[in-house]
Parts: C-alpha cells; sequence; structure tokens
DNA sequence: CTGTATCCTGTAGGATACTG
DNA sequence: CAGTATCCTACAGGATACAG
C-alpha cells in the first residue's frame, strides 16, 4: 500500500481524517480473507493455508502476526506434536465480521452492475 | 497493493473467497477518505485536495475515477469558467458510509487498547 | 480549476529453501 | 506442522511539469 508519507507538505490538518484505521487494519492484502475464514471459528495454520490456496506461508504469517498485534485474534499454541496452533477472533474481532459482509454485500451490487 | 497473481498454484477453490471485494471496494489508499469526505455531501476536486492534504492530485483522480467506474462515485463536471467538477456518492456509494464508520469505530477500540 | 504525462522509489508480497 | 530466511519484482503512489 505504501502510502501517507508526503515530503513537502504541512502536516496533515487534523481536524478529521481518521480514515487511515480502515486500511490500518484491513490494508494487507488477504486480510479480510484471514477474518472472514476465521469468523467461521478457530482455524489452525495449514486449514487457513487450505482456505485461501493463493496466500503465501510467509504473507499468510505476517498478515496473522499483525491482527494478532492488533488485538483482533488470537494465537493459542497446543503443545502437542507436531505442534498445531490454533488462530481465533477476539471479541474484538468479532465486531469487524458484519463489517466485512457489508462490504461484501455492496461488491456484490457493483459486480451486477458491471456484469 | 500488488496481489492476487500467484503463479505456480492451482486456480482458486471457488467454493468462496469473495473477499477480494473488499480490497477491490477500499484498496487503493486514500480510498476510505474519499468515500468519507463525500459522505457529508457533493464535493469538488480541489476541496477534497484540501480535506486530504497528503494526497497527490494524480492519485485523488485515480481513486476518484476508480470509483466512479464501480458506480460508487458520480463525476458532474459544470461548464463554467474555470471549469469545475463535483464528485457525489451514489446511491450504492451511501451504502458504504456506515461500513466505513463501522470500521473507524474499531479502528478506535484498537488504538485505545495498545496505548 | 481540473486534470495528464513522466519518471522514480519503497514496499508489499511471491518463490523457494530451510528449521524446530 | 508451523513457521523463518532470502532474494526478487511488480506496482501503487510521490514529485514535478505541463495542458485544456
Amino acid at each position: 500500500m505504501v502510502l501517507p508519507v508526503r515530503k513537502n507538505k504541512s502536516p496533515n490538518t487534523p481536524h478529521e481524517c481518521p480514515l487511515s484505521q480502515c486500511m490500518a487494519i484491513l490494508g494487507g492484502a488477504w486480510t479480510p480473507n484471514v477474518l472472514w475464514y476465521l469468523s467461521g471459528g478457530p482455524r489452525r495454520f495449514s486449514e487457513l493455508q487450505i482456505d485461501i490456496p493463493p496466500v503465501s506461508a510467509k504473507v499468510l504469517t505476517t498478515r496473522l502476526r499483525d491482527l494478532e498485534s492488533k488485538g483482533v485474534v488470537s494465537r493459542n499454541v497446543k503443545p502437542t506434536s507436531p505442534p498445531s496452533v490454533e488462530y481465533a477472533l477476539t471479541d474484538l474481532g468479532q465486531e469487524l465480521i458484519p463489517v466485512i459482509e457489508a462490504i461484501v454485500e455492496v461488491g456484490h451490487k457493483i459486480k451486477l452492475r458491471t456484469e
């Protein structure tokens, strides 16, 4: 995404420009998908990889760590052998589900118009 | 954002992975901001530039054209001199407002936790 | 005023190989 | 299984200059 690093500009008029929030949460590629699949209940790393085939392990890890640090997703390591790690939405994460659904909704309508 | 162009992979299992919708709509940088400021009513190009100082003219144009092609934003050229162009949300675009607000909401909560 | 055209750069993300 | 480590590239977006 790259973004908000303008060089020769006055520091943003603060009054209200709170929308970087949006990309801060959903910004990464595949992030919405991760959230979506986790909304169906806890998933293990490998399960998510199967759910979202085109995502690389590296990116999936990155996104999960990212969401974890934001308190949107929880990570639970089960000390089995072989180890298994379960990811789940936190309460905060749950709140994002209707949001994503709404976006998908609008997305559908857009597709219908375009076709 | 770059994205979804995996090379050596089976073409996505179609069953459900509808979330690219999400980024397809809100994906571009500043897109949420554009939508946000338009939610307050129609705005002219230059007004949007002032609303969102760190955005370059090029990107603003790109995002607006993008949103226009999706039917989310309307573009109205007034044949005055100097010319003025008014952008506004379409009905479809209106539907995105609560979505964005919800994201901002969650964004706030995340910030509170982080601090 | 409302853009386009160019050129350039940073960084997200892919591929692949390897580890506990 | 669940990742890390490297390396590499495509493309979104910034800067600047110019046009109708």
